[in-house]
RNA sequence: UCCCCGGUAGCUCAGUCGGUAGAGCAAGCGGCUGUUAACCGCUGGGUCGCUGGUUCGAGUCCGGCCCGGGGAGCCA
């Protein structure tokens, strides 16, 4: 009979029985030698930031020929009892009495992943291996831990999650460039009598892109169910090559019906508070771990997030705090202008210090779907911006009256035909409600202390890079 | 797309005034030790991003291109 196989998280935190052997399999990270007859293996199954300590004797049929000869990458599968370990470093470790090689690694003097801290550059550059690092093992469990959170607070808020189409016939929905989605034959593309590509031809029998948001789409259920929320991936043709874009990010929006946009600010606080304080709670030693080695104070910072009121301020505010502002401005502020990243950085990084919502925007600078406010000149739009990401969560309340909606709509330019559905929900029992889009990549980044967003997705996609 | 910085061993980097390359870590071998980013010694390891030019001679200077990073714009 063989014995139960166990994680290195369990053994780590003492859940494991120490009267009975047990198996745990994983990948070796560093081993040490002592010529007093043992070796020491530090293994990770990726449970937990901390690997298990095997402690291998050198009376192991294999110690000569395999033991000693395990690199780092190695994966293993180790049997033995787990005791409380005599030396410093670990509570517990495994005593082994056998050590299996399931798979070497080939050539170890180039395995890339070394037992030290790497530059997130150089592992973006294999994609496929960095997960074996700490930091990016800390980071996909952080991920795993933060959607969770979020799932978890909508279901106990009488949310339903939508799964809105990631293909998209909407082509204008102002959010950006689009990728087109498309069967045609690129070399032989039929024509329309006037010599224009023929879409009639093409699988959905009309021109498809791939999402870049599903609010359009979760308004309509919100209308019917009330409070709704969409979690899933989200793309972005744009040319933008910083460390907060991706061209394919997660994306969660909920979407609540009677409400306005100060409901919307709440549930936009309540929200990342209670996700902020479940990933402390639960991810306690990956957040240590960027703490002490990716900023310094993160977890206090979060703390004190989760301990204080998100401070609120209308965009003319705003205006008024950067022209009294002390600082030298790149761009010139004065009300009815977009706020540069330089102005949204010193709003949350030194006159607040601490995340901002920002509300109520000029409506010349925001999308027709706003809901204009009655003094003619602002909408009841909302960012949230946070302390070194910036813009971490983009809302509104929606215009949800049709005749002033389809005014909007003329102004910017937009086809009413195309929009005859969304339109639909405004003559069919409109109620006010509003919504708000999160960065799930700008959220993680922020928690962890990461730089950038291509370390906060397993397999990032940016301008010329789809390579893993 | 624009502005700035960079590309040298598997990784992180140094390389002076232009004279065909070094260190630490990793890897291999040996020593030492209930070790823990172990430590000590030895050894192997290079298309200096690519390309053209200047020069007796280019990692080094000049042009073009490719790739990466930071910032800006677009936004989440």
């Amino acid at each position: 009979m063989s014995n139960p196989v166990v994680s290195t998280r369990d053994i780590l935190a003492g859940n494991v029985p120490q009267d009975a052997p047990v198996t745990v399999k994983g990948w070796v990270r560093t081993r040490r030698d002592s010529k007093a007859g043992i070796s020491f293996i530090q293994l990770s199954d990726g449970s937990s930031l901390h690997p298990v300590q095997l402690v291998a004797p050198n009376t192991l049929p294999n110690f000569a020929d395999a033991i000693l000869r395990l690199t780092t990458g190695c994966a293993v599968e180790a049997t033995g009892m787990i005791v409380p370990s005599p030396a410093k470093g670990q509570p517990f470790e495994m005593q082994a009495m056998a050590i299996d090689v399931i798979g070497w690694v080939e050539h170890p003097d180039s395995y890339p992943i070394q037992p030290k801290p790497h530059s997130l550059e150089f592992l973006r550059d294999v994609a496929h291996l960095r997960p074996r690092t700490n930091i990016i093992a800390a980071a996909t469990r952080v991920r795993h831990t933060l959607a969770q959170a979020i799932h978890r607070f909508f279901d106990e808020n009488g949310f339903y999650w939508i799964n809105t189409p990631i293909i998209t016939s909407s082509d204008a929905e102002g959010a950006g460039a689009m990728f087109r989605v498309s069967t045609l034959d690129l070399a032989n593309l039929p024509r329309t009598a006037e010599g224009g590509i023929d879409f009639s031809k093409d699988f959905f029998a009309r021109e498809a892109f791939l999402t870049v948001s599903g609010q359009l789409n979760v308004e309509a259920y919100c209308l019917a169910l009330s409070k709704v929320y969409t979690f899933g991936p989200t793309f972005r043709a744009e040319n933008s090559n910083t460390s907060r874009h991706l061209a394919e990010f997660w994306m969660i929006e909920p979407e609540i019906a009677f409400a306005d946009l100060s409901d919307n600010a709440s549930l936009a606080e309540r929200l990342l508070k209670n996700a902020f304080k479940t990933l402390l709670r639960e991810r306690a030693d990956d957040i240590a771990f960027f703490d002490e080695r990716v900023e310094k104070g993160l977890a206090a910072k979060l703390e004190g997030i989760i301990n204080s009121e998100f401070v609120r301020m209308d965009y003319g505010e705003a205006i008024r705090v950067l022209e009294r502002a002390n600082e030298k401005f790149e761009f010139p502020v004065k009300w009815g202008v977009d706020l540069q990243s330089e102005h949204e950085r010193y709003l949350t990084e030194k006159h607040v210090k601490k995340p901002v919502i920002l509300m109520n925007y000029p409506k010349e600078i925001k999308a027709f779907y706003m809901r204009a406010n009655d003094d003619g000149k602002t909408v009841a739009a909302m960012d949230v911006l946070v302390p070194g990401i910036g813009e971490i969560i983009g809302g509104s309340q929606r215009e949800e009256r049709l005749g002033v909606l389809d005014a909007r709509m003329t102004e910017c330019g937009i086809d009413k035909e195309h929009y005859a559905w969304y339109r639909d929900l405004r003559r069919y029992g409109t109620v006010p409600h509003a919504g708000f889009g999160l960065g799930f990549e700008r959220t993680i980044a922020y928690v962890t202390g990461l730089a950038n967003v291509r370390d906060a997705i397993p397999f990032p996609r940016t301008p010329g890079n789809a390579r893993y």
